[in-house]
DNA sequence: TTGTTTTAGTCAGATGCTCTGATTAAAGTA
DNA sequence: TACTTTAATCAGAGCATCTGACTAAAACAA
């Protein structure tokens, strides 16, 4: 069977499932929205680099970034060291969703580990990181 | 890391590289239509079946196969055991963009191999594998 | 300093993909 | 036969995404 289908299915799983604990937790949010939203780093992040990590483009990001923010889950602030640029910011409200995100993680890596044991857990994460050094387009 | 990043970033590196080989060998399908397209059996397939298999609704796989129909890529024939139902059939056409699609394919699985080893690769497939047990809807 | 080029972001418009709800026709069932 | 389910389509809508054109600020070159 082709390993993109098989890489795809289990990262679907993921995707679909965190994106339900979320709004399940009450947070009214797409996948679109939250793939955008999870690239959000700690002091702020520019639109432009949050369009290249989400992979799409400057349009779409702002697109997004303007539903986010209307919601209320991120602001954007001036970036003191560059006049053209504001910094996206992630809320207090919307950081409220980082646990729920977490604990859906968990639950989902304990049920595979269950599943395919520990050992072989370890080995998909060692070979899924080292791939990423190829096929990461943001490293 | 999170191990559904990890999985979508070589996935979707698979997706993309293997529609642009197809691209460029002169074909003209878009991402969605080639998941649908990848569905459909040797022997034809019900369009409620492409959209299970493809995880759309009825309507979404209508319209993608209506387009791929259009551009002479499937074709409907009737079923004869069902006059309600109709199959979808690749044309020989289209059955020309397969090895172009495995080719790509193979030209990436060599190169994965190359960065992380015979072995790990077939850790890292064996373990996918049995994670398709428990997350592949359609199995 | 002034003029040119690059960069960050937005506006406008279009397309593509996907959905929900309603409908038709054939098949299966009581 | 009458009712229910199934396969597919029609109609209408929304979301996500793109390309191209634009503005303003910053960086750079002469």
């Amino acid at each position: 069977m082709n390993i993109g289908l098989l890489l795809f299915i289990p990262s679907r799983e993921v995707e679909n499932r965190i994106l339900a604990a979320v709004v399940a937790a009450g947070f009214e949010v797409t996948q679109a929205q939250a793939r955008v939203l999870m690239r959000v780093g700690r002091d702020g992040t520019r639109l432009t680099e949050l369009a290249e990590a989400a992979q799409v483009t400057k349009q779409t990001a702002g697109f997004l970034v303007d539903q986010l923010e209307k919601v209320g889950y991120v602001e954007r602030v001036p970036d003191p060291t560059d006049g053209r640029a504001r910094l996206v910011r992630v809320t207090d409200r919307a950081k409220e969703a980082v646990p729920v995100a977490n604990a859906e993680m968990a639950r989902i890596e304990a049920e595979w580990e269950q599943h395919i044991g520990k050992r072989r857990m370890g080995q998909l994460r060692e070979a899924l990181e080292m791939l990423g050094e190829i096929t990461d387009p943001y490293r």
